[in-house]
This record gives C-alpha cells, structure tokens and sequence, in this order.
DNA sequence: GTTAGCACTCGGTAAAATCGAGTGCTAACA
DNA sequence: TGTTAGCACTCGATTTTACCGAGTGCTAAC
C-alpha cells in the first residue's frame, strides 16, 4: 500500500459492486439532465436485473454513507462531493473523441511563436475542446539563471533594465536614478552587470561594487531594483480561456459572479491550481480545495513538466457535475502534448 | 456650424425645457430603480407645478418622438437610446464624490512600477471606482523607433531577440536558425543588429547584408522575424477590470455571456474603444457603437494623451441604465491623472 | 434478498382570481 | 390653448388554489 497514492486513499469505502454501478448510473445521468436521479431511471438505465425497489433500497445506504443526498423528500437523489469523488476514483475513464484527438494534433502541430502566446492559445484551445472555463499557468523563472543583462537609457535619468533568463523568460525594470548619466556610462554599467550576474539566479546576492562613480552607483541601483522583485514576482503566468462559459455553466447569478471575481484574482488561481497539483491530486471537487466560494465547482488539473520538473499547469473548472471523464481525458492530452511540445525542442 | 461637433449634432430636436426636465426625470429614476417611470412620479419629483396629467400628455409626445418607449401599455415610461443619448447631451454632468476624488489622488500619488503595471492597475481603480466593468487600452508603439536590440543565444540554434523601444516597451522574438551559430557569431550578430535597426521604426526598411556568412545569415532571420510581426502586433494592451460585475449589472444570463464572450476578444474591445474615440465621442449607448452583443450596453471612454497624441483610452461598460455622470466624471479625473502621470515624467 | 403494491409527500405547473400602477380619453376649467 | 380632475380600461405581476405525478418509504408476499 503506497503511503501516499496518487488520488488519496479510500477513507473506508469501497463499495460493493452492484452500489457502485447505481452511484455510477446517478452521477453519470445527473451531469447529464442536472436533475435529480430517481430508482427507477436508475434501475433502467443500469442494467443489474433488478427493480426500482432494491435499487431504492441500496440508495437510501448510499445516502446514509455520504454519497447521496436528496433535495427533498420525494425527490430522486443527487450526488454529494463524496459521491462525484467515488465516481472519478473508481469509475470515470475516458478517452478523447477522435475530432478532439484531431484538433489537439492539429493545435500543436501548427502553434508557433512565444511561449507566453502558446499557453495563451492553449487556454482558448481547452476551453473550445470541454466547454469549460479553462486556466493555464506558466510557473515562472524562480530556478532559472540569468543570460543576459542589459541597462538601456531612455533619457538622462530613466533607464530600463532589460534581463534576459535561461528559461527564455524577458523582464524589464525601470531604472530611475537621482543622478545623471552618459550613453556611455550607461553601457559600461550594462557591460558590467552582465559580468556580474551572468549565470546567477534571482535568490543569490552578488558582490556589487562600492566605488561612488557613476556606473557603480547605476550598477548598484539595478541590482537592487532586480533583486526587490525576485520574492514577489516568480514570473507565473496565467491565461485564463472561455470566461464567459462560466455563464453558461453555472445556474445564478450569485454563483457567477463569484467564480469570475475568483477568476479575476491571478495570485489565488495560482495558488488554487498550485495547491491541487502539490496533493497530488488531479481534481479537486466542490469543498476539497478549500476555496469556499468554489464550493460548487470542481476543478481538474493536470501537471506540464519539462525534464521531470513541473513547469505549469493545465486545469478546468466547471461546477461539480462536470463532464469528468471528457474533461480529465482533454488535460491530459493538451498536458502530454504541451509537455512533448516544450520538451521536444524542435519547435519555434 | 461646425461639419462635425465633437458630439454627433442632434438630428432635430432640442425639447422645451418641460419636455427635456420631464426627460431627466424619467432617466433619472429609471437609472436608479430599473423599473419603468410613471407619470405620476414624475410629476412628484420633477418640481415643475404639474398634474401627471400634464406630465403624461408630454409623455407620449417623447415618445412619439422617439425619447421614451413603453414596456406594454399601462407601464410607465422607459427611456430609449436616444433619450439617455439626450439626458447625456444635455442634462447630465457630474462631479466625483470627494471619497472618490480622494481615492484617485491617493492612487495616483502612490502607484509605482511599469507602465503596463500602472495600467492594470488602474483599471482595478476604476472598476472599484464605478462598480462597473473597466477597460485600459494602452495604444502600442507602433511609431516608437527602436533604441536597442539584442540577440541573445539560448543554444546553438535557439536565439531570442530582445527589442527595446523609445517608449519604453519590449518585446521578443525567438529566432530559430537552421544553421549552428557560435557565441561570438551571435555577438557580432547583435553588434550590427544594433547598428542597422537603432531609430529606425519597425515599418521602415533597412538594408539587410546579402553575404552568406553566419552572422549576415542570423542578422536576416532576425530582422525578418522582425517585421513579421509588425503589422499584426500593434502592441497594444488591454487590461480588463472587474469583469465579474458583469454578472451584478446585467440581468439575464444569455446578456451576461455575450458581454462577457465580447470582452474575452482584446482585439474586439481595442477596436470598440478606438471606434468610439475617433468618432470624439465619449459615450457610445446601446446600437450607437454597432457591436451587435453589446446593444445592451453603453460605453464611455476618455482618451489619455501624452503631448497631444493619444496614447491611451480608459473605458467603462456597463448597461445603457448605467450612472452616466458619476461614471463619466470617474473617466475623466482617471484619464486626467493618467495623462499627467505618463507626461509629468519625474515617476519610476 | 427481492419485489409488487400502496399510501404518502411535495415540488412544479397551470388555471383562476385579484390587485393596482399606469394609461388614454374626455369634459370642464382658467 | 393649455391644464387638470375624473374615469373606464389595460395588462403585467402577484397570489391562490387545485392538481398532477415523479419519487419515496414501508410492508407484506414471494
């Protein structure tokens, strides 16, 4: 028994064979009517050869096990978070339907351009592929060294500090400084900040020079501006696709405009879909990520690496009763193909 | 006579001043409460010393004249495009509240950072500001002239061509050879890059070498990689803030999704900004701006210029019953502060 | 353990009744 | 001529009532 498995372990579950087909036969009509599942659809849908009175019966355990709940007496029953969870666990698989097999081929074999554009792309493309509202995160430059500075002077005074990392990462600063400067100065304090910080990453400090002329005082100044960053900006990205299938997705108003002012907050996206991918876990339903105003969306991730190390992330978010097995199947392809496409050096 | 005011010349009206108070009052209350307008109400908060009976008398000829519109009959009066068009025109003006105005220079005074920083951030202002939906555009460089380039090498094929404009922006490119190309060949390359693209603008020609040799041979793939771009990518930023109040202003979740699908598209949301600037106009209501999706909506915008050429835009969406005065005068003072911001050059 | 039978619940929908804000019109008035 | 009170009328919105039926839980028979 691994000691930690890649969903978490069962609590105590593990239903017998005839429950899980009726909790299958519930979630899977459920996501797709979004109504309440009542016995006898059940018992004709799912074909165990018995009547709507024991499927009846076995529901009204599974209700008391926490996977069902019903809305209201007389009504059919809907899956709980735990319910959705069981169904993802133990019986959801899908694959890509050949069209979308299609389209995700036909994406990355003619993307080009800059990384950022491509994971830009790569959200719209989610988004198009399930319907859903997608996010796309780009976890930035923290590990990746410097390869080139430079100090470029706009006026006298403003200069803008352009770095250039080994992760293909661009960043600009603005240089003020209370004193003026020649081009020439300006370009030996640039030559001399290459020298310096060449090779080294954000988070380590550099001897900076103590003379008081005015390249040290520039050379200074820059570093310090570089360096004032590094904690808070780590350079992730996000891209965020299809916003407006949140409309569409969710039923009232108040549940819309919650979701889209969590989408509005780039940090928090981050660190949802970070938190999800370091449980090790690839959805995350309804109260399980802990963002109480998502309580009724669930969100499936699924990790990008490059040489073994994550470099972002793919990931769906739509209400609980979400097309699981389509879903699931969509980020894992894109995430494979965004993984090959970044790995596999030969692309533009 | 001016050929072409800086609002469009109203076809043939300007009301009698009953008619145009009555107009105010119809607006204004319809703006606060959303519901149609009676004429007694009217009669009540309009002091002029009229029966309702008078009021309505009035009533239908605004609306014969295309001011107001009826629901169903026996409703009271709502106004039409052409009547917040007028209420615009001629009647509304506001002032920001002094928490406003306070909250503006506060911003102002404190905000740091990129341009494209303050953009974003600005945005969040003013949708915080209006509680409506905010658009920054920042209108790119495509006449700023090139004050650096450079090439720098991430492995022997892999190139990055780092640009730095007068106006302060960046950009890059990857250049992919199909030659290999040493350290120093990649040097010179950038040496005589500089030399060759330095002032110039990107739609400029330069004189290319036509040697063969690996460093003429990057220098063409470079500048070309160059140009490519130019004509598409204009540079431009959009920064959309509060999106979610999309879901608070309007009512009907099909309305909120095509805003919202609208506002997905930058490219659409620049040109609606521009279309409404370059007609000098400020507020564009309901069909006036022509985006179909948007018939809803009404759009105000204020341009930002920086010594007199204009820059920028800052804009606000929301529903045509939105609060134009405090709407616009927000617009303005940010636009205002904006303006000075970028010209009165002494802030990092 | 399964099932048919059955009484019961209760949300949803439809029809009916009611309400009232607001209208348009007319006739009287200044 | 413009204004106004009076009044019948309209018609959406709200409430009431009735009803249907999907779905339940329970029980007794298989």
């Amino acid at each position: 028994m691994a000691r930690r498995a890649k969903t978490p372990a069962p609590l105590v579950s593990d239903l017998d064979a005839r429950k899980a087909t009726i909790l299958e036969a519930v979630v899977i009509e459920h996501i797709d009517t979004a109504q309440p599942v009542g016995s006898s659809s059940v018992a004709h849908h799912a074909d165990l050869g018995v009547s709507p009175a024991t499927v009846r019966t076995e529901m009204v355990a599974l209700e008391r096990e926490g996977y069902l709940a019903q809305p209201h007496t007389s009504a059919g029953r809907v899956p709980t978070d735990k319910g959705y969870r069981y169904f993802v666990d133990h019986l959801a698989s899908g694959v890509l339907g050949p069209a979308q097999q299609f389209q995700v081929k036909e994406f990355f074999t003619h993307v080009r351009g800059e990384v950022e554009d491509v994971l830009e792309q790569t959200s719209l493309l989610l988004s198009q592929l399930t319907r859903y509202t997608s996010v796309v995160v780009g976890t930035g430059h923290s590990r990746a060294s410097v390869l080139s500075v430079q100090l470029v002077n706009l006026d006298a005074r403003h200069h803008l500090l352009v770095t250039v990392y080994s992760d293909g990462t661009v960043t600009k600063h603005s240089v003020l400084a209370s004193f003026e400067a020649t081009h020439v100065e300006v370009t030996e304090a640039s030559r001399q900040l290459n020298a310096l910080l060449i090779g080294t990453t954000l988070d380590a400090t550099v001897q900076v020079p103590s003379r008081t002329d005015t390249v040290a005082k520039l050379v200074r100044e820059a570093v310090s501006v570089l360096h004032a960053e590094a904690p808070t900006m780590d350079g992730e990205q996000v891209y965020i696709g299809g916003s407006s299938r949140v409309a569409e997705v969710f039923e009232g108003v108040e549940t819309v405009r919650k979701v889209l002012s969590i989408l509005e907050q780039e940090l928090l996206v981050v660190s949802l879909v970070e938190d999800i991918l370091e449980k090790g876990v690839s959805v995350a339903i309804g109260s399980e990520h802990g963002y109480e105003p998502l309580s009724s969306c669930a969100v499936i991730v699924a990790p990008v690496s490059v040489e073994g190390e994550t470099v972002g992330a793919v990931g769906l978010l739509g209400p609980t009763r979400m097309k699981y097995q389509e879903v699931m199947a969509a980020a894992e392809a894109v995430s494979q193909h965004l993984t090959h496409h970044f790995g596999g050096e030969d692309r533009g």
